[in-house]
DNA sequence: GCCAACGTTGGC
DNA sequence: GCCAACGTTGGC
């Protein structure tokens, strides 16, 4: 099993937007990046992954989910009138592909970045360096565990 | 709202 | 294939 951390401005998709999706599930759309798409597309059926609030007043960790389904066409690609639409993208060749993530827990506290950008083991993720716009990206075991403590010290 | 960083586009 | 211009991300 993999771990991922995946970010999402709550204006547009929140934590608690899937908390209340059917199912609790929802397709991660969206995303036109080629290294974030890539990492979706080895993405397996139950992975585990940080929701990550962004570009708001206190970004960081609010929760987890799970792949519930494997990478697949992202239809807002296709779709002229979404605004994530890429002519580019057609349905014999679609260009850009999504995963369904389902609500797995909402922590009770945010893990803010300011806490994560202290942690040694940390450094490394694209996550804490200056300037980074990756908004899907691996998580090692070991930065998992590291992020997984920094949760349970709020409780 | 500002701006640094970085990915993408397109002219050459 | 280079690289300047442009657009977007995202913290602050």
């Amino acid at each position: 099993m993999n771990y991922w951390l995946m970010k999402s401005e709550p204006t547009t998709f929140s934590i608690e937007m899937l908390e209340r999706s059917p199912n609790q599930t929802a397709p991660w759309d969206g995303v036109r990046n080629y290294q974030a798409r890539n990492f979706m597309k080895q993405m397996q059926i139950n992975d585990l992954a940080f929701f990550y609030h962004s570009s708001c007043k206190v970004p960081g960790i609010v929760g987890l989910m799970r792949v519930s389904k494997l990478a697949y066409p992202d239809f807002t690609a296709l779709d002229p009138k979404n605004c994530h639409y890429d002519p580019k993208s057609t349905p014999e060749k679609p260009i850009w592909e999504m995963v369904d993530v389902q609500f797995v827990e909402k922590f009770s506290e945010i893990t803010p970045l300011k806490i994560l950008q202290l942690e040694i083991h940390l450094n490394d993720m694209p996550l804490v360096r200056k300037g980074n716009r990756l908004s899907i990206m691996p998580v090692s075991p070991l930065q998992w565990q590291t992020m997984m403590n920094l949760t349970e010290r709020n409780k």
